[in-house]
RNA sequence: GCCCGGGUAGCUCAGGGGUAGAGCAGUGGAUUGAAAAUCCUCGUGUCGGUGGUUCGAUUCCGCCCCUGGGCA
């Protein structure tokens, strides 16, 4: 267990965990001891709507220390890495508050503390006309027209990776490979950062997360679905959020709710081990935080 | 009690005289603007029990047990 009196108050923080693993509550511990700024590195929950069910600080939670990035975007738009790393840069500044950045998304902390290659943004357009292309030729099609390099480091059998490599050459005319050799440094020194990671027992983890989804059924989860049915659109990126598409089937008529609650629940087990992959070879040197 | 189905991987089920295979669940892994996304890898289990036929039975036959339905 980490000792938060040792942690520097100036040293930025980070703490990365699963799903339902309680950093959000270790970061308001940490701000209160010692001051800083909550800035949210979930991918689900800067959007509004959802509240519950992405699991967001409720107002007591707010209260108790300065939280930014939380439901800060409309859930009918899209976001991306890129996005956050231009919404995170600010809080950044030499004269800003020690910020402490949590979350469960790992790509975004990599992009924080590695760099992001800067490529502009591909149009909707271009987006759309990626679409059409991989339904009429697939994305092995798609992957002939790469440039070798690129080919090399995607995952060609990964639709979406190939369809983002795809886009980027047809928006830009280089290769996505050409793009991340030119990768800026990095926004944050990891080496000045107190990097924590939760570390849960898999067992452990996972009851807890079924008994978080019960509390957030309890919490209002069903009725905060009912509220979203009527402009659902299972496309949207906010959509996704881990137990939405089973409520709104339950609203639906398609599954009875016993069973929305338990595909809710393999759902968030299966995002906890993904997430458990990613931390285990990314962040193999971050401070670790045994639970239970 | 009788008749007809079933009893095969954690779950749902397919198969069939030479000791078996899918989906789901689960495992391990990948991860540079959709990342709560997306993708890859991994399948030995007394084929309900017990006798028999056979060179050989999970597969055929008998009996028993369990289970779904029908008739009484």
């Amino acid at each position: 267990m980490v000792d938060i009196s040792l942690i520097p108050p100036h040293q930025p923080v980070l703490i990365a965990g699963p799903t339902a693993s309680g950093k959000s509550a270790l970061a308001i511990k940490i701000a209160q001891h010692s001051g800083g700024i909550i800035i949210n590195a979930d991918a689900l929950q800067v959007f509004d709507g959802w509240r519950i069910l992405t699991a967001r600080p409720d107002d007591q939670e707010l209260s108790q220390a300065p939280h930014h990035l939380y439901g800060h975007i409309p859930y009918d738009q899209t976001y991306s890495v890129g996005h956050w790393l231009r919404d995170v840069s600010p809080f950044l500044k030499q004269d800003t508050p020690r910020p402490i950045i949590v979350g469960g998304t790992g790509l975004y902390f990599q992009a924080l503390t590695k760099g992001l290659a800067e490529i502009p943004p591909t149009s909707p357009d271009i987006r759309a006309e990626a679409d059409a292309r991989r339904l009429s030729e697939g994305h092995q099609g798609m992957l002939s027209e790469l440039d070798p390099e690129t080919v090399s480091r995607i995952d060609g059998q990964n639709p979406m990776r190939v369809q983002r490599a795809w886009e980027v050459f047809r928006a830009t005319s280089k290769g996505l490979a050409m793009w991340q050799d030119e990768t800026p440094p990095p926004l944050l020194q990891g080496d000045h950062c107190a990097k924590i990671v939760m570390t849960a027992d898999k067992d452990w983890l996972n009851n807890r997360i079924d008994r978080r989804f019960d509390s957030m059924i309890a919490a209002g989860a069903m009725e905060e679905a009912k509220s979203m049915l009527p402009n659902w659109d299972p496309t949207r990126q906010s959509s996704r959020a881990i137990g939405a598409p089973e409520l709104v089937n339950y609203l639906i008529g398609y599954c009875t709710k016993a069973e929305a609650i338990t595909a809710a629940k393999i759902a968030s087990h299966q995002y906890a081990k993904r997430q458990r992959t990613w931390f285990r070879s990314k962040m193999a040197h971050w401070e670790p935080v045994m639970l239970p």
